[in-house]
DNA sequence: ATCAAAACATGACAAATATCATATTATAAT
DNA sequence: ATTATAATATGATATTTGTCATGTTTTGAT
């Protein structure tokens, strides 16, 4: 098993805050887990007594709507820590969190990882930056399913994706959603999401092959409203 | 001026968290300010050097949408602490604060609440609980804004706004929001938010007089989907 | 390779919401 | 008290989005 001290992974999350000494300590308990597309990591009011730092693969993190729709809050990449509410205060998991393809993950023990939270203050301001620039983030996104219209949000959620994933050597979106994902992302009906799509293509915005996705033309789908 | 030790309003928020000689500081470099209704806080863009604790008075926290109408993204209450993300990192104002009713605040300038988030480990903490409780919240918003129909919403904010600040002598709700208000928080046009206010009305779950709004039935706007 | 199940697609229609026009009422300044 | 201004209200209509039905394609298990 790898070593925390040795893993690049934790660079790009608040776990750079920490000292050698508390991540050999932590490099002890933490333990390595493989996920396997579709797994369920853990679910709404389930204790997640730790935080789970991704090392590769994505998941989905969502929410049941009081209509029974499930809504898709969040995607956590390859070096984001997942979990970290649970650190602070005693409540159970406000989403769910689902692989979206394989995984793998190191999950770290609350009890270990909050004696840090005590004594480390930069590790503490470290997770505190990031939470208000996830607070921020959050605003916006408000902000946007408010005002935006869904056609406007779908067209945001591809650049989203084309962004922060690239895309494979034929060009496709690097990440493959389905329809009822995109739906779930923008907070819409699914025929009402393949409906656009499908727009999207009659327009030469993007093409499609079974579900994976090209953008086309990226600059028209930015002037979509 | 009164001084930050013996305000009973901190107790409220993580102020609370300050040691009495960290109060003392504090209390040193405040500076007191009364605002009157409508006046503008912060705005977008703005650089907010420090954070205002709300003695008295509410404000809303809203943010300017592409399609160029201001959405309301939360109220800030008495004991409530303004612009604490203006404390962690350099970035601007992503929102704008403008008053609802006559303010009173104490603002304390970033350079002096920093030390003690580098060197009280509990102050920290407690903020990146309150951040973390945020954030949760946030994500409820996100997911109801998505799933829920406007109607839904404006029962919720009503809803809201009567558990949050109850109602006056004469049963009307004790804080008073325009229809556009109400229409920026829930995000829809402000003749959609009347109209329905007007259906509501109709139906015997409100009554109003002027702007002032009376929920005559509680049950039944909880009921409403 | 075959088949069943799931995912994708599209039409027809219904419901929700936005927009524009225009009254009416309340509010604040003189 | 009067009046200009802003806020509230409502009708008519257009647009957006959801729902239900149904067919097609893709996918994965055998």
């Amino acid at each position: 098993m790898s070593k925390c001290e040795q893993c690049i992974i934790r660079q790009f999350n608040s776990l750079k805050a920490l000292t050698r000494e508390e991540l050999v300590r932590i490099s002890g308990c933490k333990t390595s887990r493989s996920i396997k597309k579709g797994e369920v990591i853990f679910e709404e009011g389930d204790a997640v007594n730790g935080v789970f730092c991704v090392k590769d693969g994505v998941c989905k993190l969502s929410k049941l709507s009081s209509n029974g729709k499930d809504h898709i809050v969040k995607l956590v990449v390859k070096g984001d820590l997942l979990g970290q509410r649970s650190l602070v205060g005693e409540e159970s998991a406000n989403l769910s969190a689902v692989a979206l393809n394989d995984m793998e993950v190191c999950f770290i023990p609350k009890s270990e990882i909050m004696q840090d939270l005590q004594k480390n203050p930069k590790f503490t301001l470290d997770m505190l930056q990031q939470m208000a620039h996830d607070l921020k983030e959050s605003d916006n996104v408000i902000v946007d399913m408010a005002q935006k219209s869904v056609k406007n949000r779908l067209a945001d959620v591809l650049i989203y994706l084309n962004d922060n994933f690239g895309v494979d050597d034929d060009g496709f979106l690097a990440i493959n959603l389905s329809r009822e994902d995109y739906a779930n992302v923008v907070g819409t009906a699914t025929e009402s999401a393949i409906r656009i799509l499908s727009q999207f293509k009659k327009d030469g915005f993007i093409s499609t092959q079974g579900k994976q996705i090209k953008i086309e033309n990226l600059h028209k789908l930015k002037l979509i409203e």
